[in-house]
RNA sequence: GCCGAGAUGGCGGAAUUGGUAGACGCAUACGACUCAAAAUCGUACGGAGAAAUCCAUGGGAGUUCGAUUCUCCCUCUCGGCACCA
């Protein structure tokens, strides 16, 4: 495209530009140390990936910001920190690699060269010397270095645990690199796959990683000035979610063990936790047997052993739990018998003579014999042995942790609910002999609602419970169907549910004992909290949905809020209520899409068929009872309830009394118009009417109840998922369901926990182009990590890098490579051949640009104490979950292994809103629409590119790019080049004028341009522009507000232009603050009325408020809020005087002429407002 | 569905704590300069109307002397998350 621009003008970008980046090259302006007579201020983007395409001009908006904040700050005298690398271990270097057979070095090699030159030309103030590149071994060395760390400390696991799997690109996936069920590269569907790999413990940080977004500094300000849309994308991917953890016992069918518990010394079968077990397991269905053992205040072994052997039925159906010295009779008891049983726990149990913490002895220490035969015992009851120790028996734990050992048997220590298990309920003990799941839920409250639960089909205890399950064909099926399905498939929440009843097992309601069924289904995640849902579907839509595609119940146990009523049914607080069951029925015409509608002559309002529920009638009788009286119809069929219950408080004025129902909605069709009349007092209350839902909605009061109900029934929605009062709650009835999630949690011996949606991160890619993990597999001692003397463990060079798609990665051929030493005990082993994934590099590599070249350290602490953490990062928003939280993450622990010295690494985040194609299309080489920087330097030069990008709009902010657009700032460039020609001759040296002339482009000597006259020529009036410009500009510098920056600094050379000549000190206030945005053309300007030293190392001017202040200010007049007029005057005029000009200038007088003045407010400086009637 | 950001002329956008809506730039029109063109400079530039004036910041209500700005509801666009219990 060919813009028209100045030819002639004497501004050629083309000549200076090059010439100032060598210079400023040469002169190492932009070389930074550690000063610490200094500030430091250490400014980073988002270092690029070297792609063979090149940059295109979109890349370098947000290294232009950073540019400009980084000049603005050096002027400012701080020690700026100002670097650039590349990122460029990775996917596209290597698939170029396999495409065209070369080395990935060699490419990357040739690719930053190409960025770098592109990034020059712009003519930005890296440090170059500190340049850092991820590939580079002595750099990887470090992060290298950073996961042997990491693994030492537990971090870094190795897990066989099915993971996201790509295959196309036949790597392991974090969560991260997942998008909708997709790759993130290459859009293939994942697939789950178990394989062998590394893994980073990042959930060990969630909870830091989440709080510290919201940590305040001293003066309440968020530590991380991060923007908030980033911030919040975070909190969502962590996904942290409070609520409680409760078991369900588990009841089985078949396979009922039977029961035989067994007293202690001084015991009975009515003391202690006996009578309650017994109950409580008799409630399970199971048979049991409390035997009550002779002589229980002098016991003699052989004699209880004996009485236990002849009054139980002990088989292999039968488990045993024995209390104290009960436990020395059912071992003596089994080992005699020397038959198999089902278990055997051991409560508190006896072991020697000196167990106590008593020291007297008692006479059944000699009484009986103290041997045990632990491999036949735990034969015996089939190795399924559990001994119950109670926290508080400290002497006693000790011998029973000892036993348990010998017997290999479950050893559980848990607090007893009175010391050694005495108290009259004991659920531990119940806890032990019956299986549970555990399920986590948001909404305890909703516990009494509970009709079935369901478990993720890999649960353990599904597997587990397989023996016993009735429909164990079915449920293999299903999980075999559930491995198979896709991420995408599994996660789709429009799909129909699907789902298996694991026929033969209950669930037992911990709040009411009721027996629910229990199912699996893949709605339900294995990895996000227990893996088990209870399932309440009156206040769940996902329960819902899958409760009404298997015919499952509903049970409502929270009412929506109370509905008030207004008008005629106002409640009246002082009167008594009447609580009662409503019913509130819809009645569907035989044969139209419309229903029965009253209107209540008394106020009009519409409402449905409502009616008291007569004590125990059942609702559907109460109703079909109401329709008749009301409405005379009697041939109706009951379709279905209606959504949740309402609550609803009002005045009835017919029968004058206070009411709060408790309605249910119900739902009828009539199968004729049969009809058998109402009676006439019926008839004087109400009218009946037809009408469509729809209709109905807009006639109804959506203050009442029957408002609810009709929307309901047009949204068919039918689950109730907020908060309200709880009903059939047995003791939380009536009680506020937000506010007892953890009484009621607790009530149920559940705990109260937080979840997360963060999944440990997946680190191994079995692919080549990546840094080695430094591990050494030996067949002897396991996992080793390769000593840190040892590090980098380079990539070796192979000659296919085609990944393998078997979970390792090329380097397994390699095997020079991958055959090594133990560093233990020397004896032959391979190294790990999984690399790391891209973004290992870019988590920590803003640490090595304090102290690129350090070969002993990652950084130098005294470095990295004077420049961490980084004041301001730039850079996509598209980064808000991964890289930022990764490398928050390695920072977090960089810190707690001593490394670093903040807990955060980026105090000031900001990112930079993309720049779109011409079409308004993301810049791509699919649609054609990539803008060349290079093109349009060559074409604008590097200073007008510069501007524009800023000037284009608002920084974060998305916007297509306009190349005719650009005309606008060159035009401006040019204008401050003409301006220079203003600049009072006798300030300048001829010298230097010619020598600006002489470095010009053309050979045709510039016409003066006719000036205005101007309205003042005075100094006071340029430096008046000049502060006012410095103000705003560095205001909106600090704000990173560029685009009115721009705008601002226009303002200034079209006023000065104006003007008929400046001093050579007010254009070079001028020139400091362009300097940051375009600054070649600053800086030959700079030279050109006779400076010495770089523009960029001068000083930031301060603006005087003194010049900035206006003596004459305009006043604006408005007459009822519309602006009449308006008038200037001095800036003191006082109230009254502005109250008396502006009523005085005929505009306004016009508009209040007949008129009474109601009101007049007066803004000093400002405005006068007049209010008339 | 949930969370976040946003919607202002032909276009990109501006507007301090609520106080003259449309700064600045692009495009357009006219004029000056020129043989001419380009460039440059000047003027105009939200809509309706001859004018007074009225209407205009996605739509609708509200608070206020006064709302682009504050509150509520709705529509649309973009971004993130999504069967997360």
């Amino acid at each position: 495209m060919i813009i028209p621009m100045n030819k002639d003008a004497k501004y050629d970008p083309a000549k200076i530009e090059l010439k100032w980046q060598k210079k400023w090259t040469k002169d190492k302006l932009y070389q930074t140390k550690e000063d610490s007579k200094k500030e430091k201020f250490f400014v980073l983007d988002m270092f690029p990936y070297p792609s063979g395409e090149g940059l295109h001009v979109g890349h370098p908006k947000g290294y232009i910001a950073t540019d400009i904040i980084s000049r603005f700050q050096r002027m400012h005298g701080k020690s700026v920190l100002h670097p650039m690398g590349f990122d460029a271990f990775g996917l596209p270097a290597e698939n170029y690699a396999i495409k065209t057979k070369t080395n990935p070095i060699d490419s990357v090699t040739k690719n930053v060269q190409r960025y770098k030159e592109q990034l020059e030309i712009l003519g930005f103030d890296y440090d170059w010397s500190r340049e850092v590149n991820t590939t580079d071994p002595a750099y990887y060395k470090w992060t290298q270095w950073i996961f042997l760390q990491l693994y030492k400390k537990g971090l870094a696991y190795e897990s066989f645990e099915p993971i996201n799997w790509c295959p196309v690109d036949k790597t392991g996936l974090a969560n991260e690199d997942v998008e909708n069920g997709r790759c993130e590269r290459c859009g293939a569907l994942v697939e789950k796959k178990p394989m062998r790999q590394w893994v980073l413990k990042i959930t060990d940080y969630a909870d830091r990683l989440l709080a510290d977004l919201d940590t305040k500094k001293p003066n309440g300000d968020t530590f991380l000035d991060w923007p908030h849309s980033i911030k919040e994308a975070q909190r969502n991917w962590i996904g942290k979610s409070e609520g409680a953890e409760i078991e369900f016992t588990l009841k089985m069918a078949n396979n009922k063990p039977r029961f035989v518990l067994i007293h202690g010394y001084k015991g009975s079968p009515e003391q202690d936790f006996f009578p309650w077990l017994k109950k409580e397991l008799e409630k399970r269905g199971h048979e049991v047997q409390v035997p009550a053992l002779p002589n229980p205040e002098n016991p003699k072994e052989s004699e209880q052993v004996d009485y236990v052997i002849n009054n139980c039925t002990i088989d292999e159906n039968t488990v045993i739990v024995a209390h104290s010295l009960g436990g020395v009779v059912a071992q003596k008891a089994l080992m005699k018998l020397n038959k198999q049983i089902s278990g055997l726990v051991l409560v508190g149990t006896a072991i020697t003579p000196g167990f106590s913490k008593e020291s007297k002895s008692r006479l059944f220490h000699k009484n009986f014999t103290w041997d045990f035969d632990y491999v036949r015992i735990n034969k015996l009851a089939q190795g399924r042995v559990a001994i119950l120790s109670d926290t508080k028996e400290i002497h006693r734990g000790a011998f029973l942790k000892d036993m348990a050992g010998k017997l290999s048997g479950a050893f559980i220590e848990t607090p007893a609910v009175k010391e050694h298990f005495t108290a009259s309920e004991e659920p531990a003990i119940l806890k032990c002999v019956t299986p549970t799941v555990s399920v986590f839920t948001t909404r305890p409250d909703t516990i009494f609602g509970v009709t079935y639960i369901v478990l993720a089909p890999e649960h353990p205890w599904v597997s587990e419970l397989l023996s016993q399950i009735e429909n164990k064909a079915e449920v293999e099926a299903y999980i075999a169907q559930a491995k198979l399905a896709t991420e995408i498939e599994r996660t789709d929440a429009k799909k129909e549910k699907t789902g298996v009843e694991l026929k033969g097992i209950r669930a037992i309601n911990p709040a009411n004992s009721e027996e629910v069924p229990v199912w699996i289904a893949d709605y339900v995640l294995a990895d996000y909290g227990t893996g088990v849902v209870m399932a309440v579907p009156a206040h769940d839509e996902r329960d819902f949905a899958f409760a009404k595609k298997f015919g499952l119940p509903t049970k409502h146990v929270v009412m929506e809020p109370i509905t008030v009523m207004s008008g005629i049914t106002t409640f009246r607080p002082d009167e008594p209520i009447v609580y009662r069951n409503v019913i509130r029925a819809v009645v569907k015409h035989w044969s139209e899409d419309k229903y029965l509608v009253l209107t209540w002559k008394d106020d009009g309002r519409k409402s449905f068929i409502s009616g008291g529920i007569e004590g125990d009638e059942d609702t559907i009788v109460a109703a079909k009872r109401e329709i008749e009286e009301e409405t005379g119809y009697t041939d109706l069929d009951f379709i279905s309830y209606i959504g949740g219950k309402v609550r609803a408080r009002f005045y009835a004025p017919i029968k004058n009394q206070n009411r709060e129902d408790l309605q249910q909605g119900i739902l009828f069709q009539l199968k004729s118009n049969k009809n058998v009349g109402i009676s006439e007092a019926e008839q004087k209350i109400h009218a009946i009417e037809w009408m469509s839902l729809e209709d109905a909605r807009k006639v109804m009061d959506p203050t009442l109840v029957d408002f609810i109900t009709v929307n309901r029934l047009i949204a068919n929605n039918q689950t109730y998922t907020g908060e309200g009062v709880l009903c059939d709650s047995g003791s939380f009835t009536g009680k506020d369901s937000g506010l007892i999630k953890k009484d009621i949690t607790l009530s149920v011996g559940g705990q109260w926990v937080s979840k997360y949606k963060l999944r440990d991160w997946v680190f191994s890619r079995q692919r080549y182009w990546g840094e080695p993990i430094p591990l050494i597999h030996c067949k002897k001692c396991g996992v080793v990590p390769v000593p840190e003397k040892d590090l980098p463990v380079k990539l070796p060079k192979v000659k296919s890098y085609e990944p393998t798609g078997t979970g390792e990665s090329p380097l397994a051929d390699i095997h020079k490579w991958v055959n090594v030493k133990c560093p233990k005990c020397k004896s032959p082993a391979k190294r790990e051949t999984n690399t790391m994934p891209q973004w290992a590099g870019s988590s920590w590599y803003y640490l090595r640009y304090m102290d690129p070249k350090n070969k002993n350290a990652l950084v130098d602490p005294k470095k990295e104490k004077y420049w961490a953490p980084v004041d301001m990062y730039v850079g996509g928003a598209e980064h808000a979950t991964r890289h930022l939280i990764y490398a928050r993450f390695w920072h977090k622990f960089l810190y707690d292994i001593g490394t670093v010295s903040t807990t955060e690494p980026f105090i000031k985040l900001q990112h930079v809103g993309l720049i779109m194609g011409e079409d308004g299309r993301k810049m791509s080489k699919r649609f054609g629409n990539v803008v060349n920087p290079d093109d349009i330097v060559k074409a604008y030069g590097a200073d007008t590119m510069r501007l524009y990008e800023m000037f284009m709009g608002p920084f974060d902010q998305q916007i297509a790019w306009s190349t005719s657009s650009m005309v606008g700032v060159r035009r401006f460039i040019e204008k401050v080049w003409r301006l220079r020609e203003t600049v009072s001759k006798k300030e300048v040296s001829q010298d230097t004028l010619s020598e600006l002339a002489s470095s010009a482009a053309g050979s045709q000597s510039p016409a003066l341009l006719p000036k205005r006259p101007s309205n003042s020529s005075s100094s006071e009036t340029v430096n008046r522009i000049l502060h006012k410009t410095i103000k705003k500009v560095t205001a909106d510098i600090n704000t990173m507000s560029f685009n009115t920056a721009v705008s601002t600094l226009m303002i200034a050379v079209n006023e000065l232009e104006k003007i008929e000549s400046i001093t050579r000190d007010q254009f070079e206030l001028l020139l400091k603050l362009l300097a940051p945005f375009a600054p070649h053309a600053a800086e030959e300007l700079w030279y050109s009325v006779g400076n010495k030293t770089s523009v960029h190392i001068s000083s930031w001017p301060v603006h005087d408020e003194s010049l900035i202040v206006e003596t004459e200010v305009n006043i604006i007049v408005q007459v009822n809020g519309k602006v009449r007029a308006s008038f200037k005057v001095e800036v003191n005029t006082n109230d009254s005087e502005l109250e008396a000009r502006a009523k005085d200038i005929p505009e306004v007088k016009k508009w209040l002429d007949g008129r009474l003045v109601k009101k007049v407010i007066v803004v000093k400086g400002k405005l006068v407002s007049i209010v008339v009637v």
